[in-house]
DNA sequence: ATGAAAGCGCTAACAA
DNA sequence: TTGTTAGCGCTTTCAT
């Protein structure tokens, strides 16, 4: 029981007959130092049984080697996804991640940037739901921070995103191309106060305009939150009460799951009837029934460049802020194809 | 550019005109503080933006305040809603979590019982993959642990886990009385040391033996990997050479994703012509089609006892490994209703 | 109720 | 190449 962390760097000292600084450089890997010298220090560090305490080291140094990742959701499956990357890339640095999860709760996303991270970690990746752009450069005072996402991003924070407007664009084309003519979008949701549906949304107009279509806004759907529930409720009063639409470009894969559920349920056929457009490419959009046609951001690249930009950061960068533009793709399925 | 953790409470003590130990104590809620003194310290707290600097508030007490949650993957779906769980029972007792990735790497296990840990957390939650349950109790030295999953947990160590046999026989028992009589399982996984295949196996087998049917081992499908793609593979090959079957107890929803993918491929009607049931219940457990029924472990509970224990053990509880057994239940849907 | 000072375990100048 | 020592910012006895 000899109680964790309780060898110390003096005790390795004492018991090999050196300096702390002498067991300092071997556990450090410091070139120089004798190879004798180094052999003994390693023999009592074993003996011993000696692990460095990490807090005390970053007391000393002012780096904690670790980055904190706040997100909405760690179970969607999106965040999921992104989150393995960003831990994968900060992984070839030596960095860690904290995983923090917001639930979309404002306070929750203050506290990311203000206390929370005190002195926890060395920088943040955040992707905000609630708070306004304004209020991150209020409090983020000077702890490195890249933002995730389509934001109003002040000049100072860096961040990074798809092209959400070409992304949804580039969706909406590709049903105009399959011959669909009646597209809506699935959906606006209540009380989200971020630009990414507002920008997804201008793409699929956007697209519809070019083709020489109207926009009937009884084609836009809200939805009341942000489970796949919520958007098949949608769906269900659409087909009820509003006009015919003969596919749907939607928010996310969860959105568009609840989709093909509440088709299925109302006796219309996909992609006959109405096809079916998510987005994310989660993991999930190759199993569904039939296999869901997706907007695919590439998150390798997102937590990537993200990861960079942070690093920079935390090194001491002190320009203004970076607009990264990540590349994104639309995979196609059986979702889609007449 | 005040330099991030740059107010100290040195600082504060200087503005105030009062000692550190009396700022220590209007930081840290002590109620022995003339209310004019709070005040006066709360103004300049406010006044500077001081933040405590956590990493030495650690060093200081020795505690951390933060938990490790070490899993096989982030994005896999049941891992990520348990992580969640674990997030949110830790938060009502003002710890964080950090989710540590291993992906089945047996070095990143060990890592997680060694040295990563020194002085990072106060405990650790973890659900081992690879390594032996031998080897968890020869490294795990001091650090409290609390094991999850159904390992052959040595005495020291306390773990969590659904009752894996009783659950596989209930789900069993289940098709058997939808009329199914040609029951197969999917999957053993190649390389899977863990006991929790064995155990389910166990417990399809135990049901039908009870029905007095016999066990046929071509039934049993190995499957190369985790992935769903994997068990879509080995249920084409089955449905290729094998005997036929009429239902499938999957060892978990990505499993059973992939069998229903096959099963339509090969033109085959769930639940008609097979009966699909998976494993952990999982968000899209209810968004597949036909929804799937899925084995329900409390999954909240599970994070419940885990913490619950772990935090006796934070505080210093050395009692021999306790085993807790918490409750699953069948969530029946319609890939199973005959 | 508040102050003074000794650590917590490590790193990093600066010396030797 | 190795040793000495002064911090890192906080908590915490022990005084007052």
């Amino acid at each position: 029981m000899a109680g964790k962390g309780r060898v110390r760097l003096v005790d390795v000292a004492e018991h090999a007959g050196v300096s702390m600084k002498t067991v300092s450089n071997v556990v450090n890997g410091y070139a120089h130092v004798q190879p004798a010298t180094r052999a003994r220090v390693q023999a009592a560090i074993d003996e011993l049984g000696y692990r460095p305490n990490l807090t005390a080291r970053r007391l000393a140094t002012g780096r904690t080697g670790m980055i904190a990742l706040a997100m909405p959701e760690i179970d969607h499956p999106y965040f999921g996804e992104l989150a393995r990357h960003v831990a994968e890339v900060a992984a070839t640095q030596g960095y860690r991640v904290i995983i923090e999860q917001t639930l979309g709760d404002e306070a929750a996303e203050r506290a990311v940037l203000r206390d929370r991270e005190a002195g926890l970690v060395d920088g943040v990746i955040f992707q905000p739901m609630r708070i306004a752009t304004l209020d991150i450069a209020r409090l983020h005072r000077d702890l490195p921070l890249v933002l995730l996402g389509e934001v109003e991003a002040p000049v100072t924070t860096d961040h990074v995103m798809i092209d959400n407007v070409q992304a949804a664009a580039d969706v909406t084309a590709h049903l105009l191309a399959q011959g669909c003519t009646r597209i809506g979008f699935l959906g606006m949701v209540e009380g989200d106060i971020t630009v990414t549906n507002s920008r997804r949304l201008l793409g699929y107009q956007e697209a519809l305009v070019r083709a020489g279509l109207p926009l009937d806004p009884r084609r836009v759907l809200t939805v009341g939150g942000f489970t796949s529930g919520d958007a098949a409720a949608a769906v269900r009063a659409a087909i009820a009460e509003g006009p015919a639409f003969d596919a749907l470009v939607c928010r996310d894969d969860r959105f568009a799951v609840g989709a093909l559920a509440a088709l299925r349920e109302a006796g219309r056929t996909v992609p006959d009837d109405v096809a079916i457009a998510g987005w994310d490419d989660s993991a999930l959009a190759q199993w569904t029934w039939p296999a869901l046609t997706s907007v695919a951001p590439d998150k390798h690249e997102l937590a990537r460049v993200a990861f960079d930009l942070l690093v920079e950061r935390m090194g001491g960068a002190q320009g203004v802020g970076r607009h990264r533009v990540v590349r994104h793709s639309v995979s196609v399925r059986a979702s889609t194809a007449r």
